[in-house]
DNA sequence: CGTCGGGTTGATTTACCTCAAGCAACGTGG
DNA sequence: CCACGTTGCTTGAGGTAAATCAACCCGACG
């Protein structure tokens, strides 16, 4: 809880410092797989559901959405892409994507062969671990979308994923201090990632703001009233709060010395 | 899709020779870790949301459920545990559970300690591959669910997960051949995975069946008409298969030679 | 100045929930 | 062997959260 944010400039290594103190070399080592980084306008693709992985990507800056679509226009925005996560690791053990991956703004990635990722683990065996870790909370993440699909009420929901985003990137030391942060997504994406329609999505935000728990003025949300935002959804600060496991990074994933 | 089911006693064997090609050497440490197997009866919890990990599980026989529950009672289940699955193994890398796992039917497991796991990897690094695509994997499954809460029709969702469940079982060799499988879960269960109530639950499955599309005695399901059932899903069958991927165990997450 | 993407708001419809009752299957103890 | 409670399935009636349909608004942008 202490240690959420380090001053790192990279998202990435902020993030995985929740969980781990890197060395020097292994710092230098993940830049290195973020050094060249290029632009993409909003609505590009990252990957492709269902072809094959080319690649793998970190996302440097701005938003991306991993979604599935059905054949006829439904949409399901699985989880969103904040600065600092990898996109495609799973290229490393599966053929092809399961989903697709977008940008929602205009985003700064660097692409990296999966060879290059391959000698830096080589060279630096316990950031497998880090990774495997990266992989595990994204799929606690995913576990929580479900619940809130699945049990929560519309209003509950949208007040869950503004605490989420909030929360994650506050992790990544991501300017979300003030209680205020840019959420550079429609209704309509966000609609999407909660199951809803935008008309719905649209009343229970004014609904929230009406009840003076948050404030949303474009791209920007404010979070007013936080003790009862957290009740509105109601949030489990803990599954995003990760103490760093000390035991854990000697163990199992760690490469045979 | 043609090496779908190769007649290994061991579903987890057998589920990840669609991914790999294991060696005797490899089988034989995988099976160390299924040995000693021990009962549980139904209702029993494997994990607990909120309780670090103690050790590491593989479910021989029977069926688990992955799931969260709000305070108010409210539960949704993430997952199905079917026999060849890993419960807990995050907990090699994270320190507490972040769900409950809890049996849902009399359950034969096996339980290993994580200094174990880690040993046999040492062993055998190939194996840190194979564990990767299980997680993966489950990931995949995950995403399929989101979208199912969050964009289809209950009468979709139903039709889905019959024949997601009728897929998995398949990949791992157990008897799900003539279009027949046991599924031993109330329709509460059913209910709180699709995010639905047991009332609907109920009439989505008879409708199924009032059209001439699955068949459910007690505990058993039968597909009648299997084009008919994935139209009523617009199930992607893709996104269980995996053709074994040549390239992949070679890279990456191997260990130094 | 028109167009366009996005947000807002109202009216109507609907898919699914809740409540409630009845029933079949099963175990348990007398 | 029969009362019994229990647990899960089934069906009906009424209610509601959220979808859909349809305007209208507004700022950005060419």
């Amino acid at each position: 809880m202490t240690h959420l944010y380090h001053g790192w400039r990279s998202p990435l290594i902020a993030h995985l410092h929740c969980f781990i103190d890197l060395t020097e070399s292994e710092t230098a080592a993940l830049a290195s797989l973020e050094t060249p980084s290029h632009l993409l306008g909003h609505g590009r693709l990252l990957q492709e559901e269902g072809q094959p992985f080319t690649a793998g990507y970190i996302l440097n800056d701005g938003w991306a959405m991993r979604h599935k679509d059905l054949s006829d226009g439904r949409r399901q925005v699985l989880d969103f892409v904040l600065p600092g996560d990898f996109v495609g690791l799973e290229g490393t053990v599966v053929r092809s994507a399961d989903h697709t991956v977008t940008a929602l703004t205009d985003v700064r990635i660097s692409r990296f062969a999966f060879d290059h990722l391959e000698h830096i683990i080589h060279d630096h065996p316990r950031l497998v671990t880090a990774m495997v870790w990266l992989a595990v909370r994204q799929r606690t993440v995913l576990a929580e979308h479900l619940l809130s699909l699945g049990r929560r009420s519309a209003r509950e929901r949208v007040a869950h994923v503004l605490l989420e985003i909030w929360r994650r990137l506050y992790v990544r030391g991501l300017g979300a201090d003030h209680h205020c942060f840019h959420m550079p997504i429609t209704q309509t994406v966000l609609a999407d990632a909660l199951g809803l329609s935008t008309v719905h999505i649209n009343r229970c935000l004014s609904q929230l703001a009406k009840a003076g728990l948050v404030e949303k003025r474009r791209d920007t949300v404010s979070i007013i009233d936080l003790p009862g935002l957290k009740r509105a959804a109601d949030f489990e600060s803990g599954y995003l709060s990760e103490v760093p496991v000390a035991a854990g990074m000697s163990r199992t994933y760690e490469s045979p010395r």
